[in-house]
RNA sequence: GGGCGGGUAGCUCAGUUGGCUAGAGCGCUGCUCUUACACGGCAGAAGUCACAGGUUCAAAUCCUGUUCCGCCCA
């Protein structure tokens, strides 16, 4: 007898096992002869703090680990945080400027002290938060991106690269962030529809005065470094124009006109301006007829000393005051709106500027094909499989990959360069002392550091210790699953795929299991800005860690956004103080040797049997959803089985022999506990802390089979004879009792009312209901309870028909009338239901097409309708 | 412009390979604090499965088209 607390109250114990998981190392894990079932974390960033979508993305991993632990995995969940450059980079900056110093003031070394100082200090408090979740992460093996073995694994990435000349370095056009003050990658540029205007401004034709060609652009500050105007060859209105000149307005420079098929007709007049220095397009174009190229914006976005005038001026700056001389000069034909998709920066939305610029880059190609050849044999899939087509889609359109940037915070460019600049520049792990080439000693590094997701992309197997090919990597790579949201597909999955097999020649993982974004009740994305976060630590507080859990786990459908409001969590904290006293009930009654294997030898009665095949059942069906990394399946299968079948049925029945007179409690007891051990144990992976608190208490009354939920396969049991037919019985005495409560409640009669209730059957279903009368009286509310083949309706009962079966229940005089509109209600839907059975039935082509058992429970239910349309419609006649 | 996902009860969403009367939670209505739980129990109302065609004995489910919403890519 164990007197536990009436109300779920999970702030008492969760921190006591997230404590306890983390001092006992109970996630540490060592190769040994099981399976691995490896998971490398989607590494946040230091500088983060726990947001709902990490929260999300970590509990699905949790739950993966745990179940596979519990499956008889060896299972290993590889935690850390990555260095996140430019981010974490722009936190630091923006502190030092509050102090009115730029980085350039204290200099590379200073910086970096500075940056590692505020990482020490407030970085890393994600990886408590993650510990608080619950997460089962094997903490000895915590890993941080700019680590020692990590920043080795990037250098031998890189030297590796190199010498297969997949890295090279050169000039060419890139986004440029000019607030974060680097070159970025394509896809760190995000592109959005913003209202702006398309001016039309008149070029004069050279030697015509008068005349001119009118352009459109959409940037009317970079004409300042137009070289050329293009047309299409196919244009007529332009063919007479060949081989003449015009001049640049405001700059006076002569321009070409060029014809070039890529130039779309449609746009504008047809006429182009071609801004080699600051299109990438026009770059491409200025590339391909020999144009010079005019730089007019810098790095700080402003303009160069080429804009004369306009020398100095931000870039919008700029775009007013020339667009007012132009107009000033008559220049401007006209300026209509115009929606355009305008680049910003991923990370601080500052628009893009395409520059020239001298970067490293990696040759994409060969590496995509590696991982089109893999998905093609399917080494990698996706979970929802929807994902694999834009995936495959990008890597069959990849372009090379910018790799530098230039910020310190980082790994930084294993490259050195002798002062003698006619020796090639080395890539290697140490400076050399000196140049293998001329044997000089003044030698530099490079200046920039390497995009984040370069080492991220090496993550998998860079956190197992390659490039040394230690046991760890041998047995936990390549990783099972890689769990993570959809919007770092190509920044970060794709590229770990292609790191994977050009380095370890395997893909780092067999399936890719995408989940949604979280957001609010509204639809919308959570953001601060926005101010409509949910704060998972807040709502840990409130309602519990296990029901944030649950509430994230039941919600994450396959390929769906979630939308998360308060109340997904006040259900999902309601299911656990539904569980929690469910176990209450049970503890209070359990005895030291209740637990025990159940066999044949049992004195087992129906409902016995019963709740043992359903979840038998439940649980073959959850084992199967966690396989297929459908955890929103999982809970709902294991909330219909605790709340609707075991609280519901199960724990009403079982206080016949629990309290009653009724022989049997020593064997309801320990149905009791099997069923509810194997609730915590399917359970335990999602709800990790009640059901480990559970498990406790149980532990004290009873012997239970392992110390924890953790280490019991709850999944399979040995199945018991008779399940089926224990289905169909039970199911005949919840129709009555259904019955009878419907008729109950219908007619307003006061749950504690004990009524009289009759039923007349035949055959082997009246033997059921005989045997299992104590079932009916107690969950129908009944105190007096009658079953034979010749029941006769008394004159004030109400009538159900429930199958074979007829239900009488006595009522009231008073209520007559509202019985008779109960009766009339439900025969005329009956009536619909046996008009649309007959329809099917009375249709040959159905009866001769239809696979036989089809057929047969279409005749099943008509007889059944006009069984129960008789048996109405008689009563009701006696009745009027 | 190309691709993907979605439109099912008032709200948020399930719905396996087409096949019992399309389900759940919340909300709503009625009864109820019955010795595990009022974070509870019992019962009930509520749906033209976006629209239009088609395939099929049978369509929420498959196909075509339309429309609206969201996302990704160019």
């Amino acid at each position: 007898m164990k007197e536990i607390p009436k109300r779920y109250a999970p702030e008492d114990y969760e921190k006591k096992w997230a404590d306890k998981w983390l001092r006992e190392k109970t996630f540490s894990s060592v190769p040994d002869e099981r399976k691995p079932y490896t998971i490398v974390i989607p590494p946040p960033n230091v500088t983060g703090v726990l947001h709902m979508g990490h929260a999300l993305n970590n509990v699905l991993q949790d739950i993966i680990i745990r179940f596979r632990r519990i499956t008889g995995f060896n299972s290993m969940w590889l935690p850390g945080t990555d260095h996140g450059g430019i981010a974490t980079q722009n936190v630091v900056e923006k502190m030092l400027l509050e102090e009115g110093l730029t980085r350039h003031d204290l200099g590379r070394e200073k910086f970096l002290e500075r940056m590692w100082r505020w990482k020490d200090e407030s970085g890393g408090s994600i990886i408590g938060q993650l510990q608080r979740l619950g997460c089962g992460c094997d903490w000895d093996r915590l890993r941080f991106t700019m680590d020692p073995e990590c920043s080795r694994a990037v250098k031998e990435a890189f030297i590796r690269l190199y010498e297969k000349g997949m890295i090279y370095r050169g000039e060419y056009m890139i986004n440029w962030c000019p607030r974060c003050s680097t070159a970025l990658s394509d896809i760190e540029v995000e592109h959005q529809e913003e209202k702006s205007s398309l001016w039309y401004i008149k070029y004069p034709l050279k030697g015509s005065p008068g005349e001119y060609v009118s352009v459109a652009t959409t940037r009317p500050e970079t004409m300042l470094g137009d070289t050329a105007v293009a047309v299409n060859p196919d244009d007529k209105r332009y063919s007479s124009l060949a081989g003449k000149k015009l001049l640049l307005p405001v700059i006076g420079r002569e321009l070409e006109i060029i014809s070039d098929s890529f130039v779309d007709s449609g746009f504008g007049t047809g006429a182009v301006k071609v801004t080699p220095g600051h299109d990438p397009n026009d770059f491409e174009m200025g590339r391909r007829h020999g144009l010079e190229t005019v730089r007019v914006i810098d790095e700080n976005a402003r303009m160069t000393d080429e804009a004369g005038v306009f020398s100095g001026m931000d870039r919008y700056e700029c775009r007013k005051k020339l667009v007012e001389r132009l107009k000033d000069e008559g220049l401007i034909e006209k300026i209509e709106d115009y929606r355009l998709s305008a680049g910003r920066c991923y990370r601080c939305s500052t628009v893009i500027e395409p520059l020239i610029s001298e970067q490293w880059f990696l040759k994409m190609k060969p590496l995509a094909e590696k991982a089109l050849k893999a998905s093609r044999e399917g080494k990698v899939s996706f979970v929802p499989a929807s994902w694999e087509k834009p995936y495959l889609n990008w890597l069959e359109n990849i372009h090379d990959w910018c790799i530098s940037r230039q910020i310190w915070w980082g790994h930084r460019i294993p490259v050195y360069y002798c002062s003698n600049e006619e020796c090639p520049p080395v890539a290697a792990f140490e400076m050399p002392d000196k140049c293998p080439g001329c044997g000089s000693g003044d030698i530099t590094q490079d200046e920039d550091v390497l995009d984040t997701w370069f080492s991220s992309a090496l993550w998998p197997f860079s956190t197992l210790g390659w490039p040394d090919e230690g046991k760890d990597l041998k047995y936990y790579y390549p990783t099972d699953v890689l769990v993570t949201g959809h919007e770092i597909l190509y920044l970060w999955v794709a590229r770990m795929v292609m790191m994977g097999l050009e380095m370890m020649g395997e893909a780092p993982f067999e399936n890719v299991d995408i989940h949604g974004i979280i957001r609010d009740e509204h639809g919308n994305k959570m953001s601060k800005s926005k101010g409509n976060v949910i704060d998972p630590l807040v709502i840990i507080e409130e309602f519990g860690t296990d029901a944030l859990r649950f509430a994230l786990a039941k919600s994450a459908v396959p390929g769906r956004d979630i939308q998360l409001s308060d109340d997904d969590f006040t259900g999902a904290r309601n299911f656990s103080n539904k569980l929690w006293n469910a176990a209450r009930l049970i503890l209070a009654n359990v005895e030291a040797d209740d637990f025990g294997p159940l066999d044949e030898t049992e004195d087992l009665e129906l409902a016995d049997r019963w709740i043992l095949a359903q979840a038998e059942r439940y649980a073959g069906e959850t084992e199967k959803a966690y396989r297929e990394f459908n955890t929103a399946r999982a809970c709902r299968l294991m909330y219909e089985f605790t709340w609707s079948l075991f609280c519901d049925w199960y724990l009403e029945l079982v206080k016949l022999r629990l309290y009653g007179s009724k022989p049997g409690g020593k064997t309801a007891r320990k149905v009791l506990l099997n069923v509810l051990i194997r609730i915590l144990g399917i359970l335990h992976p999602v709800m990790p802390f009640i059901t480990s608190q559970l498990w406790e208490y149980i532990s004290a009354e009873a012997e239970l089979p392992s110390e924890s939920p953790l280490d019991y396969n709850c999944f399979s049991s040995p199945e018991l004879e008779g399940t089926e037919e224990a289905m169909e019985k039970m199911k005949l005495i919840i129709d009555v009792v259904s019955g009878i409560r419907n008729i109950r409640g219908e007619s307003g009669i006061q749950p504690s009312a004990g009524i009289r209730g009759a039923v007349r059957v035949s055959g082997a279903a009246l033997d059921i209901i005989n045997s299992h009368s104590d079932y009916i009286k107690l969950l129908a509310g009944l105190n007096e309870f009658e079953a034979g083949v010749d029941i006769k309706r008394g004159a004030s009962d109400s009538v159900a028909v429930c199958g074979a079966a007829t239900v009488y229940v006595r009522l009231p005089e008073e209520l007559r009338k509202q019985e008779i509109s109960r009766l009339s209600k439900r025969i005329k839907e009956v009536q619909g239901l046996l008009e649309n059975a007959n329809r099917k039935l009375s249709n040959r082509d159905f009866t001769s097409r239809a696979p036989e058992e089809v057929v047969e429970k279409a005749r099943e239910r008509a007889a059944s309708f006009e069984n129960e349309l008789e048996k109405l419609e008689k009563t009701l006649e006696g009745m009027i």
